[in-house]
DNA sequence: GTGCTTTCGATACGAGTCGTAGCGTAACGG
DNA sequence: CCGTTACGCTACGACTCGTATCGAAAGCAC
């Protein structure tokens, strides 16, 4: 959202709370039954009951609106503790794969990333509203595995945030590319022996 | 393209080559220097010196153009052989990025990905144009490890494909998420960590 | 060459979307 | 009660879409 900087206005009608939701609301309905091509500000609009106008004044358009729309489904993700690096991460996998599975997250969320490439401002409010989120179970379920001995410490910082990137690009970047490239489930299966994949490595393949 | 059907049609004038040619490269053209969202049919039959009317009679729209402008660009993906397979991996892991790095790859290749979410026919065409065509890479890198001794020989078939599709969306997937969303550059460090990790798992990390 | 067939370039068209402007009304705070 | 801002509504010019139509051009069979 755009909160009025931090010193709100004080004077004058305050923006109704509830045309938030229901434009976010709508914002997602619309993806499900249209896409992200076919969505048009002005459906969205009727659909939230609400005048365009309105829309256009919290929103710049189009890319920013969906950002904030789909941004909303991953406030669900959280680290479950299961006592294991593996069932940790196969946890997780299954979590951000059911999102992913949402046909508004399907076509909104790779929409979105694409006009990222050609809009620095688009790229930062993706950066801070939905892959920071994300990042943030990696780094818990890494030290939650230190903790326990799992995984070893890396004294240089530097060292320790380039693997943190690393892990994340391999693991979120699998889920995504097998949910919208592939087009194929997540299934507790293919989890379980992508857990063991990322743990053991190709070399150290035993037959589960 | 739409070669039409095997038996082609044999009389009449024949589609100009030269066209198709000069229309793919103004769609990357224009991807480049507008994106996916502001890229319009009209402008890129301007650029190709080309009638409208020409370009619709060859594509069904705007998706279908842009698969085919950027399949083109992966015709040059090809395996090294390195003698190794943590080689070979980052070999094709930096041939990959250098490919996304272009802008018209960035903006185009999720634009369709994204729309592919609701299309099944243009699915198909994205699987067909440039999915299979990196898929192979990842099959013939496993034969050449396997016939080094680099990695064990799966006997069921249906347990080997498993592997070869879960090890294709880690690498691809790892090498987009990288450059798409995290937007940080695909380096011959990032490609040597990947590597490593993706051979010897998270648990097993000598400091390179 | 002479037809036949299909493509090509050019133009025009209705439909739909865009983002903004104007205006009167509604909801708050001092 | 009055100033300020949000809201709903309508209308607008500009643009893109995909299609239709037309005469001209290019190849192939004969």
């Amino acid at each position: 959202m755009q909160s009025r900087s931090s010193a709100a206005r004080a004077t004058g009608r305050p923006r109704s709370a509830a045309a938030d939701a229901a434009i976010l609301e709508a914002t997602r309905a619309a993806l499900v039954e249209l896409g992200w091509s076919r969505l048009t500000l002005g459906d969205v609009a009727m659909r939230a009951g609400v005048a365009k106008t309105t829309l256009y004044r919290r929103w710049a358009g189009k890319n920013e609106l969906v950002v904030d729309a789909v941004a909303e489904l991953f406030d669900e993700l959280e680290l479950p503790d299961s006592g294991s690096l593996a069932a940790d991460i196969e946890g997780v996998v299954l979590q951000f794969a059911a999102i992913l599975d949402r046909p508004e997250a399907k076509s909104g969320l790779m929409a979105v990333v694409a006009e990222a490439t050609r809009d620095e401002a688009l790229r930062e409010r993706v950066r801070a509203s939905i892959v920071d989120r994300q990042k943030r179970l990696v780094l818990e379920g890494r030290a939650r595995a230190q903790a326990r001995g799992e995984l070893p410490v890396e004294d240089d910082p530097a060292a320790a945030a380039a693997t943190v990137d690393l892990i994340f690009d391999m693991v979120a970047g699998a889920v995504v590319h097998r949910t919208l490239v592939s087009a194929e489930p997540v299934t507790e299966d293919w989890a379980r022996r992508f857990a063991q994949m990322l743990l053991q490595g190709l070399t150290n393949t035993s037959p589960a």
